[in-house]
DNA sequence: GTCTAGTTTTGAGTTATTCAAAACACCACT
DNA sequence: AGTGGTGTTTTGAATAACTCAAAACTAGAC
């Protein structure tokens, strides 16, 4: 215990982190950043109700405003697969990519082996000018691939729900 | 020339593709893929345009379930880049992967140095049974990044619009 | 404290896509 | 060649995911 004077304010490494990005502090911006430290992949929509405990009233445009805004200055990382609306995450700047449960709709991080973005580059370019290379790799998380039900389980790019099917 | 007698029905390469792939033919479905021989990516509705053309009356709905059934047996690739409506093409079997300008939303195909799926494999698969890597390069094309303009274009994920801005 | 550019709210609109029921047509069989 | 039945397509409507615009508000520079 230091029962001492505390003049010193709090320092928030999230208010911080957006006031360096060049953005104003606000309290919608840091309910988003912090749901996004406790839920990996997430859509506008579940980052909305979960603002929404911390910061009741605050609408669901101004959660996609926000997520705009931190993936624009880059604190925030989108990312769109096939079959599901967009998923937002805190991981940044490190490139990974993605595993995706083509039955369940899971998605865990894998690490980039080079790390820096393109971390591929193809053959011929065509005379573009790449910057990143997105790679998602679809197949059946460890759980859907034990139940025998999906032992066939197709590349069915439109079932990505997270359902659980009754026979 | 061989004025002899024509008895042998003439042989559809397109229809015989999709009967072989265990559909019934018809007509729409073979205008959609008509249709995709000529464009390397469409969306949808660029299709449903296209099929108009031959044969009016033709639904948008029956167009997407045409490519949809087309998808489900492999004739038709489909390729949802972010901020993009989907896209089909007919290029299939090669795994081949994607150039995106960022800026115009121009699409290049390139060859995948491996050919089969998945081409690639992460270090730690998490337990996933793998069956696709799916590649996407963004960057800017010879086009746009020869215009100034776009010399410090950044990754805005939002702007994947065939337009031209006026200044 | 005040001002102002940047944010958020409020309210509405759009696009891409899917669902469902009824009409229709391909093609296996007679 | 006709016919039946299942798979397709049409017709009509609904939905999810997002975007736009104007008015109200507020963080932070002065």
């Amino acid at each position: 215990m230091t029962p001492t004077r505390n003049d010193a304010p709090p320092v928030d490494p999230l208010a911080t982190s957006i006031r360096d990005a060049g953005l104003k502090v606000t309290a919608p911006r840091v309910a988003v950043l912090t749901a996004l430290a406790d839920m990996p992949h997430v859509d506008a929509d579940t980052v909305f109700r979960a603002v929404r405990e911390t910061l009741p009233g605050t609408s669901l445009q101004a959660v996609y405003g926000v997520l705009g805004a931190l993936t624009g200055v880059g604190l925030v990382r989108r990312f769109d697969p096939a079959g599901s609306p967009a998923l937002f995450e805190r991981r940044v700047g490190d490139n990974h990519h993605h595993l995706v449960c083509s039955h369940c709709g899971t998605i865990r991080d894998v690490d980039c082996v080079i790390g820096a973005a393109p971390c591929l580059t193809p053959v011929d370019t065509a005379g573009f000018r790449i910057h990143t290379a997105e790679v998602t790799f679809w197949g059946l998380c460890a759980e859907c691939a034990a139940d025998p039900r999906n032992s066939s389980d197709p590349i069915d790019s439109t079932t990505h729900t997270h359902s659980e099917e009754t026979p």
